[in-house]
DNA sequence: ACCCAGGTCATCA
DNA sequence: TGATGACCTGGG
């Protein structure tokens, strides 16, 4: 059955009773989950990751170049994990257009395995705002509370997990409310959030259909939200790939390899868009990944 | 005790 | 516009 368009990405895809098998390459789920773009997925074992997602827990599970889901259905397969993990691009494509020069062309074969999730929107701005100046395992642990806190409760093998609070579960809720969560200084910012999303003073879900610039303006409007973590949420939830957000990690690599000197945001940006254009964003992880881990 | 972590805000020139 | 500190919290 061939339930996706890039034909050469999904070799094959299988449905089993309570398994759905994807054969693939360019899809690694340790890299994929621990490129930094995502906090709610966690390993279980080697190859194995359990997520949350929407409202839904998704286990899986990964052997070479085959992947199996659990705990879902062709449907949910067609409806949410086609476009959640990016299955109808072709990355062998993709990285071979922005394998320009060496140093992309390493990094690229090194994490060649990610894939840039399509996240909610909602979940990816509060889970950027409480990345700010702060370390992973803190800002999982901040979400995870959260979710406990606010979320919809969801059994799964006997263990309970929390699917990501949603906009109106929070209404009306105070940085008292939010002290147990010990997220620190952003619990004002998650506050404003709450506010400016639901009083549709930022169109949050409309932002998508907006050109790169005008949404970013939008998202500056929160509290909390400034340039890195507006660009993360645009790239992560909402397919502008050609955002390129620059961290510290990004800022020296990006000088260290093209600029050879000291630069400034602005100047990286412009050489971003310039050397990858509207793919930029895949650029900027695959280098991330890189530096991270090899650097 | 001190430093750092995928930055942002407030303040001041 | 652009530069400079302060900043919750918890782990090393």
């Amino acid at each position: 059955m061939i339930i996706t368009r890039g034909a050469r990405m999904l070799k094959e895809t299988s449905i089993h009773k309570n398994q759905i098998i994807l054969q693939t390459a360019y899809f690694d789920l340790k890299q994929t989950f621990e490129c930094g773009q995502c906090f709610r997925w966690n390993k279980v074992g080697q190859g194995h990751y359990i997520g949350l997602v929407k409202d839904k827990v998704l286990e899986m599970y990964q052997e070479g170049q085959e992947i199996s889901f659990y705990n879902t259905d062709e449907k949910d397969f067609k409806d949410i994990w086609v476009d959640y993990f990016d299955l109808n691009r072709n990355y062998e494509e993709l990285i071979e257009e922005i394998s320009k020069e060496k140093v992309m062309k390493a990094a690229t074969e090194y994490g060649k395995g990610i894939r840039i999730l399509c996240q909610d929107e909602w979940e990816t701005l509060i889970s950027f705002i409480i990345s700010a100046n702060n370390n992973i395992p803190r800002i999982k642990k901040i979400l995870e509370s959260f979710s406990k806190l606010f979320g919809q409760k969801i059994s799964y093998k006997g263990e309970e997990y929390y699917a990501f609070p949603t906009l109106e579960s929070l209404q009306g809720i105070t940085e008292k409310d939010l002290e147990e969560i010990k997220s620190g200084y952003r619990a004002k910012y998650i506050i404003d959030a709450v506010q400016k999303v639901n009083e549709g003073q930022v169109d949050l879900y409309n932002l998508k259909n907006l050109e790169t610039e005008e949404a970013r303006k939008e998202l500056l409007k929160i509290k909390g939200i400034g340039p890195k973590v507006a660009d993360c949420i645009l790239l992560f939830s909402m397919r502008k790939y050609n955002c390129y957000p620059i961290d510290v990690w990004i800022r020296k690599i990006t000088e260290k390899v093209y600029f050879k000197r000291e630069s400034t945001p602005k100047e990286i940006q412009k050489f971003a868009q310039d050397m990858w254009k509207d793919n930029a964003g895949f650029a900027q992880q695959y280098l991330f990944y890189y530096a991270r881990n090899e650097f």
